[in-house]
DNA sequence: CTGAAAGCGCTTACAG
DNA sequence: CTGAAAGCGCTTACAG
């Protein structure tokens, strides 16, 4: 027997002697079908390499079964610089995707799109997923656009109280004070902070906050102001914000760095002066990206759990598609101590 | 007037006063419908933020506006340690899904698993991109499978004559020839390679016979199958095979590495008995990742085009899903000359 | 436990 | 240029 096209479960029931409705039943392993009927029923779908048409069930069911990843990319539109901190969270969002069965669209967005109406609507999915730094205030109005719309999602992002919607982040002030506290201990008592340490990026000022408290429970004196100078996650960035604090002329012997990307610029233009690290200037970066172990010196710096975040993340968001209670989670953080910060390895 | 829930086509035709269908025309822009009829339509879903519903139309149309990139990660199935050669690529394939109004679901898969059976049917995607590496052979088959489907598919990777189906890659030949030239030019002669290069491999051999023409271009001798250790795409696999040549005992004055990860692998085993780069060894690597820049000293690699090659794919697929000809191509590459292949910068 | 019927929201011949 | 009708392949009450 040949089928024209793609099996269908009509097909299906035509060669098992049942009715349609039964087969649908049985593929989808409902109770209220016999034992005996469903094991044919099985076996013939798969010998037909049969697959469930993606598109009639979720016209019928009215739903997708596809979750969407929303990246955003602030800074560089078109180069494509993603921060490669996500890489690994988009690859256990993708496994975490398949163990629910759900599949995952991906797209890069701007924050300044349309992406707030685009998903949602179309039943293309039932949630979204939404990664990237940025400006927290400049979305927020998006974020409260989807609660309104009643469009389930979830961010990575810093876990605050009066946010809409769920968020999944680090405990951005515990590595902050898992950094002030190494610093202090390696005897470094005026750090600098590289970093956007503003409420528009409550992640960079959470770790700006926490650093300053780790440096103060050691008993030293906190971060200054002064020392503190904005930079957003990217290298050259990094780069740009160490020569202003170079050219202020005060004293420093460290320098956290709000990410590892921008640790990574700012050891480039430290070094380019002269300054060596760890003995003149210590550092200690955020995120432990691939670079930070390559980087010479190989660069400490806070490590955030992205795989289990990736997992957190499609957890609670199928929970709020289906209805079911999801909480914000906030993921403890580590320090990985390398030659960067001076500490004896 | 409200509607409960999502607005349907129906919705939109009862506001305009037309029948269904006709706002079905005008929201595909049918030559067929008024300029007058179509603005109002036009203007009406505008207002109530009308989407059309994806899987409605995908059913009636027999397919599903979306293509499905498959990234395949062979040696580490779970540590979702991708090469990171990828990562722009994917970037570039995303912004080009978006500009054919094609939706793009990702998936990380072994080539061990039914890829081939789950696509393809279930209307899930119209076409799929196949990237990563991995044993060419091994995989062979199903490609095979894939083209008796009748399932629209490109890949990333070797660009060979009787290979199934369509592929876009880079010149490897070329890239590996400018390698060996610029070695020559360094007046490297002994040049030892790290990579499988076995028709397994044919990105790699292709490196490894055009480094090898490169060198006796110039007149040197090229490579020593003596000085050729196989390596996977990793950088602990660059490292083991880096060790593995030391311990051969043979003089070597260069490592042309199948790509960069295998490069910083071997870098770094190299330096750990004292070998200075490029002093006593210069180094060559291929695809110029972001860690080639951040290597000590920075890495003298290949360079593909990797946005160019995620437009490729997508145009590619898109063709062959619309049934229109398409084309395997081939890519250029050039050479990103750094300090760890010892030519003056 | 199983079947006949309805319907999800579109698109596409078919008439007019 | 527009509408009435059919149908894509499922799922889900509703009967039995």
């Amino acid at each position: 027997m040949t089928i024209r096209g793609k099996p269908t479960s009509l097909d299906i029931a035509h060669l098992a002697g049942v009715s349609q409705p039964t087969v649908s039943r049985a593929l989808r392993g409902s109770p209220m079908v016999n034992e005996e009927t469903r094991k044919r029923i099985l076996a013939i779908a798969e010998q037909l390499n049969y697959k469930v048409d993606k598109n009639a069930s979720g016209l019928r069911r009215q739903h997708a079964g596809t979750l969407a990843l929303l990246l955003f990319e602030d800074p560089t539109p078109d180069e494509s610089h993603i921060n490669p901190f996500f890489f690994p969270m988009l690859g256990s969002i993708t496994r975490a995707c398949a163990r629910h069965g759900q599949d995952l669209l991906i797209s890069f967005q701007q924050f300044s799109d349309d992406w707030h109406a685009e998903y949602g609507d179309s039943h293309k999915a039932d949630g979204l997923i939404l990664l990237g730094y940025g400006d927290y205030l400049a979305h927020q109005g998006k974020l409260t656009k989807l609660v309104e719309q009643g469009t389930p999602f979830v961010r990575w992002g810093a876990v605050m109280p009066d946010q809409p919607g769920l968020s999944i982040g680090c405990d951005n002030v515990g590595g902050g004070r898992l950094a002030g506290a190494h610093l202090a201990a390696a005897g470094r008592r005026r750090v600098a902070f590289l970093g956007d340490a503003s409420n528009h990026y409550p992640e960079f000022l959470d770790r700006f906050a926490g650093c300053d408290a780790g440096l103060r429970a050691a008993g030293g004196p906190g971060l200054d102001r002064a020392l503190q100078v904005d930079a957003e996650s990217a290298e050259d960035s990094g780069f740009a914000a160490a020569n202003v604090l170079l050219e202020r002329g005060l004293p420093f012997d460290a320098v956290f760095a709000a990410s590892d990307l921008i640790a990574i610029g700012a050891m480039h233009a430290l070094q380019a002066r002269g300054l060596r690290i760890p003995e003149d200037v210590a550092i200690v970066g955020f995120d432990d990206i691939p670079a930070a172990r390559i980087a010479t010196p190989a660069l400490t710096t806070v490590v955030q759990d992205t795989i289990r975040a990736g997992e957190l993340l499609v957890d609670a968001l199928v929970r709020l598609v289906n209805g079911e209670p999801a909480e914000s989670t906030r993921l403890e953080t580590s320090l990985v101590v390398r030659r960067s910060s001076g500490a004896a390895l």
